[in-house]
RNA sequence: GGGAGCAUAGCUCAGCCGGUUAGAGCGCCUGCCUUACAAGCAGGAGGUCACAGGUUCGAGCCCUGUUGUUCCCACCA
């Protein structure tokens, strides 16, 4: 037994503690241990990644979840490892050789570059993982994978090869979103909308044959440049002639034809739309039913290339110089102000382009299916439920997914075109030929796959697939997903299609949703506004057990938290409370010298306190496994917390210090560390190894059973739940009096059940210097607590004022029968009692019962107060 | 344009299947260094549960509407 300090220091206990697990080899998943299998993988994080404050509330959760089910008998697993994270990584990775070496990546070429980041990772990269240790989380390390090691590539290889064999993935020209500043293709969910200020351009497009002009309006008037068309609805009447007729592209010159599309909206404006197929999704559909030409007049960079006058100015230049030009020709009719929805890249924010160009689609809707029915059925569970209408939704509105990225960093897709014929070889093995006509010379496409893409194979990918491993039989399809919602779509829609699809399994039973950690003010935390929190810090200064505390309870599931000062210094208290309950312990079982003789896994409770924390434990057993099952993880620990702090501190820990058994207190010290454990899992086992039944290896809290609930363990507590009544009511009573906390007054005790109210017990508690069993002779000289069962008379001469003393009780009289009369009305309502369930009828009797009691108490007074 | 959430004490938030007199932490007031803990103990003040209707024996909770607020989705040029 080790002696604990007076303060908790979580600073010198939580390497030590984490060492002890490690020495135990406690996170190990073993698939052949007999139990039942209970899986998470991690979200992985980003390799480029610092711990932050989500990450500590995403993977606080998943530890609470794998320690709660290790400890309840199941061969827990719980996955870890780092997403390689292609377009941050590899910016990274180029602002490092630009400012350190001042090189590009196109200086050093593809490979040379690859195997910079490559350096790049495997020096700095991954730095989270260890951070994660921190913040004591239980992960299997011998499994740490990476989404772009060996085995993630494989599967990721299969998984192309395989759905490009099924025809669900296809190379096409199609409208797609680009980010001129990181020089790539986006899928739809990595554009973000913004509502901006915009101005809303009009246009005069002159005819050719002079007879006149139609009015076009845009927010992107530099897209005019590639314009080859404008349509108007065929129902206009105000069109009806025009259609076929050509006009005058102002500023480029080149004729475009009018053409009549439903597409042109006859109540919009002026019912006519300039038509952009390059750069523009539905513009893009009309060029295609009318055969128009496809000229792209942006650069990757955002650059203008159409060869004219703004060849080579930046996009919002040229949109300048093109309106500034229009309005020296009196064709710019009008500017007007609009809010408009801009699309920007999730990484950067810059203004996504729609552009024309060749990308690798993956096709949703038969993808998509499946995915849909698994939810609606219920087979995979949201909790909260809610968050299963915004995967459905989305789901239901899927469009086919851009994967192809113009980077480098990532996995590079497995297709070779042959120069000879043209076909297109996809493969499992880098191939030597054209497989259509055995041609040699085959070229490997250059782009890598969006980073989502193997992310949605890791549940399985990360056990084994697509060898049939033992992993992966035993432990897919995992458990729980812990996840926020922002990240539904990006990742937890294409885990549940792509597990279904390829393993013929549901990934996960259950995706539980968090929501984002904000600051004090509820804003988002973000670097540009400073007001992150780091949680590596939090652990420095109050711990991982309060920081881990702060992050869960009491929070609902789902719903945003706030992350404050001084809710961590308050969790930060609680660990040095129960340690303190833990010295006390401590020092009984050492003084009482009662280790070796009394059995601590088997409490002999003596007294009617034993009994009441033992009911009370068992209870609180009860109702933390009941809510953990629902995912109520913020109301098992808050209940946990009331229990430390009012059960057994205030009221146990107090009585015991009148009448001690040792193995009752240490019993339920340590039933309450082992519920506790998962959220707390530090300071539960620093304190537990000090406990005559702690200890390394299989005497290690975190390997204990969790606390079943036992029937056999509920004992009655009405005679302590009696005596709380009675100390809180003389407590007041003094305090009402301004009677000093240590000023010892002798006390009269009437009770049916005086035996309830031992001498000891007020001395200790209400500072009694003698008690008297017996109604005093001269009770107008006391000041009087009354309980339902007891009154309790303190001489207190000076201090007596009679009429005072009648008003106080006269005010809780007049309260008590407003009460009694409220259930009477009740109870004599046929209504109620007919239709209200048994034990509430039966509740509001003993209520009633309890009043009238309190009421008799209040009343039958050897003082003549009150006259019925 | 669709969809979802939220509105409860000064602040941040809990509140299960509808069932006592609606809770916690922090803050505030009063008295205490009562030898586990002042990062503590004891006592206390503080609420028209956004608003208006409705259902029910009974509503913070269910239904309808209103207001305010946050978020997600969406190719109205």
């Amino acid at each position: 037994m080790k002696e604990l300090s007076k303060i908790y220091d979580p600073k010198t206990v939580e390497p030590e503690i984490y060492d002890l697990w490690m020495r135990g080899d406690f996170f190990k998943g073993r698939a052949d241990s007999g139990k039942t299998p209970f899986t998470i993988v991690i979200p992985p994080p980003n390799v480029t990644s610092k711990l932050h404050i989500g990450h500590a509330y995403d993977n606080a959760l998943q530890d609470i979840l794998i320690r709660w089910k290790r400890m309840s008998g199941y061969a827990a697993l719980w996955v870890p490892g780092c997403d390689h994270a292609g377009i941050a990584t590899q910016i990274k990775v180029e602002e490092m050789l630009r400012s350190e070496r001042g090189v590009t990546k196109h200086d050093l070429g593809r490979d040379a570059f690859l195997a910079e980041v490559w350096a790049w990772k495997e020096k700095y990269g991954g730095e989270i993982i260890n951070q994660l240790k921190r913040l004591g989380s239980s992960c299997d390390w011998s499994r740490e994978r990476f989404t772009m090691d060996e085995g993630c590539s494989r599967a990721v290889r299969e998984v192309f090869t395989r759905l490009y064999e099924k025809g669900l993935i296809y190379k096409g020209k199609r409208i797609v979103n680009w980010c001129p500043n990181c020089v790539t293709a986006l899928s739809d969910v990595e554009v973000e909308h913004e509502d901006r200020e915009s101005a809303f351009y009009k246009i005069r497009y002159p005819l050719k044959d002079g007879s006149g002009y139609l009015t076009v309006a845009t927010t992107r008037p530099e897209t005019m440049l590639g314009d080859t068309a404008v349509a108007v609805n065929p129902e206009d009447p105000r069109y009806s002639g025009k259609i076929g007729q050509l006009l005058i592209l102002p500023l480029v010159g080149r004729e475009i034809p009018i053409i009549g599309d439903d597409h042109a909206d006859m109540s919009l404006g002026t019912g006519c739309v300039k038509i952009t197929p390059a750069h523009d999704p539905n513009d893009f559909e009309v060029g295609k039913r009318h055969n128009l030409p496809v000229i792209r007049i942006l650069d990757d960079y955002g650059k203008v290339n159409d060869g004219g006058k703004y060849d080579g100015m930046d996009r919002y230049d040229a949109r300048k110089a093109i309106i500034a030009d229009l309005d020296a020709q009196g064709l710019l009719e009008g500017i007007e102000n609009r809010s408009n929805a801009v699309g920007t890249c999730y990484r950067c924010g810059a203004a996504v382009e729609p552009i024309a160009s060749e990308q690798w689609f993956v096709k949703m809707k038969p993808l998509a299916e499946p995915a849909i029915k698994a939810v609606e059925d219920g087979d995979i569970k949201f909790v909260p439920e809610r968050f299963s209408k915004n995967y459905l939704n989305w789901m239901r509105n899927i469009q086919d997914w851009c994967v192809s990225r113009q980077l480098w960093w990532g996995h590079q897709i497995p297709a070779w075109t042959c120069s000879e014929c043209g076909h297109i070889t996809v493969s499992r093995d880098d191939p030597t030929e054209c497989e259509h006509c055995r041609g040699s010379s085959i070229t490997r496409d250059g782009d890598v796959l969006d980073t989502w893409f193997s992310s949605a194979l890791w549940p399985f990918s990360t056990l084994g697939w697509p060898d049939q491993t033992p992993d992966l039989d035993f432990f897919y399809p995992t458990s729980v997903l812990v996840t926020g919602y922002d990240i539904i779509p990006f990742w937890v829609a294409r885990m549940i299609f792509s597990g279904l699809e390829q393993t013929g399994k549901k990934p996960f039973d259950t995706v539980l949703i968090h929501g984002l950690v904000r600051d004090e003010l509820g804003r988002k935390m973000s670097k540009s506004l400073g007001n992150g929190i780091d949680p590596l810090e939090m652990i420095d200064d109050y711990g991982a057990d309060a920081l881990r505390m702060n992050l869960v309870m009491g929070v609902d599931a789902g719903s945003d938290t706030r992350f404050t000062q001084k809710k961590i210094e308050s969790f930060r208290n609680f660990a040095n409370k129960l340690w303190n309950a833990s010295r006390f312990t401590l020092m009984q079982l050492e003084t009482q010298d009662s280790r070796r003789t009394e059995d601590f896994s088997a409490p002999q409770p003596r007294t009617s306190a034993d009994r009441w924390i033992l009911s009370k434990l068992n209870r609180l057993t009860r109702e933390v496994g009941a809510n953990l099952n629902n995912f109520n993880l913020g109301v098992a620990v808050g209940k946990i917390y009331d229990f430390i702090w009012d059960d057994f501190c205030d009221w146990y820990i107090e009585l015991s210090k009148i009448s001690l058994t040792p193995s009752v207190l240490c019993f339920t010290l340590g039933e309450t560390l082992k519920l506790l454990h998962p959220f707390m899992p530090y300071i539960t086992e620093a304190i537990w190894q000090s406990l005559p039944m702690g200890g390394e290896g299989s005497r290690a809290l975190m390997i204990q059973p969790y606390p079943q609930y036992d029937d056999n363990l509920n004992y009655a507590e009405a005679e302590i739940e009696s005596l709380i009544r009675g100390i809180r009511a003389i407590r007041a009573l003094r305090a009402d009096k301004n009677v000093p906390t240590g000023k010892r007054t002798k006390i009269y005790v009437s009770a049916d059940n005086p035996e309830r109210f031992p001498e000891t017990a007020l001395q200790r508690l209400v500072f009694a210097s003698d008690v008297e069993y017996d109604t005093p002779p001269n009770v107008s000289d006391m000041v009087t607590a009354i309980t339902e069962d007891a009154k309790f008379f303190i001489p207190l001469n000076e201090l007596v004022d009679s009429a005072a003393e009648q008003a106080r009780i006269a005010k809780e009289l007049e309260k008590v029968s407003a009460d009694r009369d409220r259930l009477m009305a009740k109870l004599a309502n046929p209504e109620f009692t007919s239709k209200a369930p048994e034990r509430v009828v039966a509740a509001e009797r003993e209520r009633l019962a309890k009043a009238e009691a309190l009421i008799k108490q209040l009343t039958a007074d050897n003082r003549v107060y009150f006259t019925e």
